[in-house]
DNA sequence: GCATGTGAATTACTTCACAGCT
DNA sequence: AGCTGTGAAGTAATTCACATGC
């Protein structure tokens, strides 16, 4: 597969798909383009998928709910091997196969499950108190559903994900065009 | 509040939030920061956040249903009027007070109801098909989780969200930092 | 005196365009 | 001939730093 057809599929172009990939080395082909399976190997063990990641999920609320549900993880390269919650009447519950542990246990646990990465889906109000378990178990990256800056030491990668400002950029897009019209 | 203070709160920096704070206008008194009331009901009304905005649910699979029960939209500026699936199990189901309707009702009820956005939570192969629905209904805006580049007229204004891809950033990052020690 | 708003300087990202390999 | 890989050119975004107004 040429770049000119990776960039017809996905939202750039085929310069940028060059320029990415050459970033990491020389993957093609001259005359030929990608070998797409090779290709892809190649990628995943760059971004880390050649192997297994052991998931916590802080927060069974709605937002934890949802992404337990969505189930798309496992397909790919990470393993949810535990959920926490504070909340007393959710704890002990059972949500596909895992039963939701008090967040008190938290440091034993991902000590002892290994734990590597944290979907943090709390609330703002309880991010301070949840993050000293966090970072007292070693984890090393934070997926951030709580709209709000983590503050954690620089060994820990950490990504923000916030689906409301995603519509908001939406609904921008949309009153910029009622302005000009 | 200081465009200091904000940029503490956030992930940015002073001269970054008054940068562009100055592309829309004029918000702050020199020597005192930034009014708050003022500031977000200001922004409110940039960001088209100070009308409701009247939102269709297009897949009720584990994303769609992970959305609709994580139910932050209506709290913002979004209602979400109505509900499609092409899967006749699951058409006529009750989502929060909402009857799954069948996709091929789209354009009347979206019409009827004056969808203007849409949020799309099908896989890649259903979104051909399903587009076209969109496109004859005269939607303005798309929030895209299907993983996929959408063909849409200009007019159409369209968000791509992938939590996955998110995931895979962590561990891209987590995998550097093993290589580097 | 303090913090904004903004040109200027810097840094980062994207696109161009083509030499060089298949 | 076709398509990569990559310097060079061109854009865009961020940061600096300070004159200006509260």
């Amino acid at each position: 597969m040429s770049s000119e057809e990776m960039s017809g599929r996905s939202a750039t172009t085929a310069a940028q798909v060059r320029k990415d990939l050459s970033l990491f080395g020389s993957f093609g082909k001259r005359g030929l383009g990608y070998d797409v399976a090779d290709l892809s190997e190649r990628l995943k063990k760059i971004l880390g998928l050649d192997r297994r990641w052991r998931v916590a999920l802080v927060g069974a609320g709605r937002i934890g709910s949802a992404l337990v549900e969505y189930g798309g993880f496992a397909e790919r390269s990470y393993d949810v091997v535990a959920i926490f919650d504070s909340d007393p009447s959710k704890v002990g519950e059972r949500w596909g196969g895992l039963r939701v542990r008090d967040i008190s246990q938290f440091v034993s646990v991902a000590k002892d499950q290994g734990v590597e990465i944290v979907i943090l889906a709390i609330p703002v109000e309880a991010v301070p108190s949840v993050m000293e378990y966090v970072e007292e178990a070693g984890v090393r990256g934070i997926l951030n559903f709580a709209p709000t800056k983590l503050k954690v030491p620089e060994r820990v990668a950490v990504k923000d994900v916030n689906m409301v400002m995603e519509l908001e950029a939406l609904s921008f897009a949309l009153s910029q065009e009622d302005e000009e019209a």
